[in-house]
DNA sequence: CGGTATCTTGAATTCGGTCAATAGTTGTGG
DNA sequence: CCACAACTATTGACCGAATTCAAGATACCG
């Protein structure tokens, strides 16, 4: 229930990855409360046609905001990681277009709207920064429909991958090119606009390449160089602080 | 050069669509100033790589937001009407991640990135109107991951093109269910990720069964209820103020 | 140690793509 | 007002990436 500091920290480095912060934004930051709670895996967060009155920081865990369509199929947004607010967006948006759940058991850290306006007029900065955050939020989607619609599975999966270890690694959550990735054929499927079975096919042609491996669910990429070039991958779009090498 | 009010009147009643606006915060639109230029079709406005320091405002005319792949195929990412700024991201988001170009001759007004960020220091509620502005946009980006992952080719074109009608008829740009659609099957196809070719047969399919009429760039839907339905359409993801039937 | 979920593999199928050629349209200049 | 040029729409034949269906093989979990 009660707020710990440390909550926090997952939502001051990813905002620390898009953009310098003040101390005493930090501060504001931190005093921030916050409801904690803990889900198993596969469960929504917050569902289409929803009102929320509050924001779902994660803290610790993967989710993902997805779509259903009327014969029943899955289309995966994008995915979420410690740090992230997929449903800031309800901010301004009162109605839920789509729905977020979580892809593994999950730390989540609710914040009141109330809250985050009233932060957001005391540091007008972090309200532009927060406005940064869904603007990079879109540009995910927007590399995701050129990956759907003009790439065909090879570069689209070996793109995705990319993305996450980026995206990863800003949160300090690679090592040595590998992270944990717990998501199934079947959700990459999902994300991606195609079959589990091709999926399949496609990530034994990575490996077989020796681009990446993976066994479970870590994921390490061998030739990073590689699989940019492969997923025709240019981190701009993520606009990241650190354009970091390799 | 100078600015006349009825320009900024595309923005208005386009901003009225998604929002109320007091009478200060419409005094305050009007008098952003506005450098207007006339460009013909198919001429970038901005490119992916630049820099802007300032806005577009679409005032007549239909733009189009796209990205190119290496193999130079072209991912159309949103269309653009009166009244909307497409590259108000620019605002926060230094670089392009993506172009913006006409498809017709068009009427743009380009507003300084200083004034916008005035005039939401004077008019908060602008500020967080703007904010939705994008996020609408960020949610139209995720209709169309739905359709290009999920629907078929039958069901995209449907769909766009009740997204087109709600969004025109918001700008009363859609008189008995017709519409202006100055956009090539070519264009089509590479905003819904299909071949020329199959736009072509797709679209002789949706007249075959009398859902639209189209002769040369003018769009007539013939039968509204048929056609979002075909398309799995509702426009809740579009959050505008008047949730008009019909 | 079963039971369920996930991953693999193969074969047949299909939606949509590519190639190529034929109409229509539109715009321009003479 | 006509003719050419250039773009756009339409059609047909063939192809191929990815799907679907179906069946095993592994892995994970209580």
């Amino acid at each position: 229930m009660g707020a710990i500091h440390s909550d926090t920290a997952a939502l001051i480095r990813k905002l620390e990855s898009i953009a310098p912060l003040a101390p005493d934004e930090k501060a504001a930051l931190l005093r921030l409360p916050l409801r904690l709670k803990t889900v198993a895996a596969d469960q929504d967060i917050v569902c289409e046609g929803d009102t929320p009155s509050e924001c779902c920081l994660i803290v610790e865990g993967f989710a993902c905001r997805y779509s259903l369509t009327a014969e029943g199929k899955r289309q995966i947004l994008s995915f979420h990681i410690s740090g992230d607010i997929p449903d800031l967006q309800s901010l301004h948006l009162d109605v839920m277009d789509h729905s977020l759940g979580t892809l593994v058991p999950s730390k989540l850290a609710f914040i009141q709207h109330d809250d985050l306006r009233s932060l957001m007029r005391n540091q007008p900065r972090l309200g532009d920064l927060f406005w940064r955050d869904t603007l990079i939020d879109a540009a995910v989607f927007r590399q995701w429909l050129v990956g759907i619609g003009r790439r065909e599975a090879y570069g689209r999966i070996a793109h995705l991958l990319c993305e996450l270890l980026v995206r990863l690694r800003a949160v300090e959550l690679v090592e040595d090119h590998a992270f944990n990735l717990p998501v199934t054929q079947a959700e990459l499927g999902d994300a991606l606009g195609i079959s589990t079975v091709h999926v399949n096919r496609v990530l034994q042609e990575l490996r077989g390449e020796n681009l990446i491996s993976l066994s479970g669910s870590s994921l390490k990429v061998l030739d990073w160089e590689g699989l940019q070039e492969a997923g025709e991958f240019d981190a701009t779009y993520l606009h990241l602080v650190k354009k970091e090498a390799l």
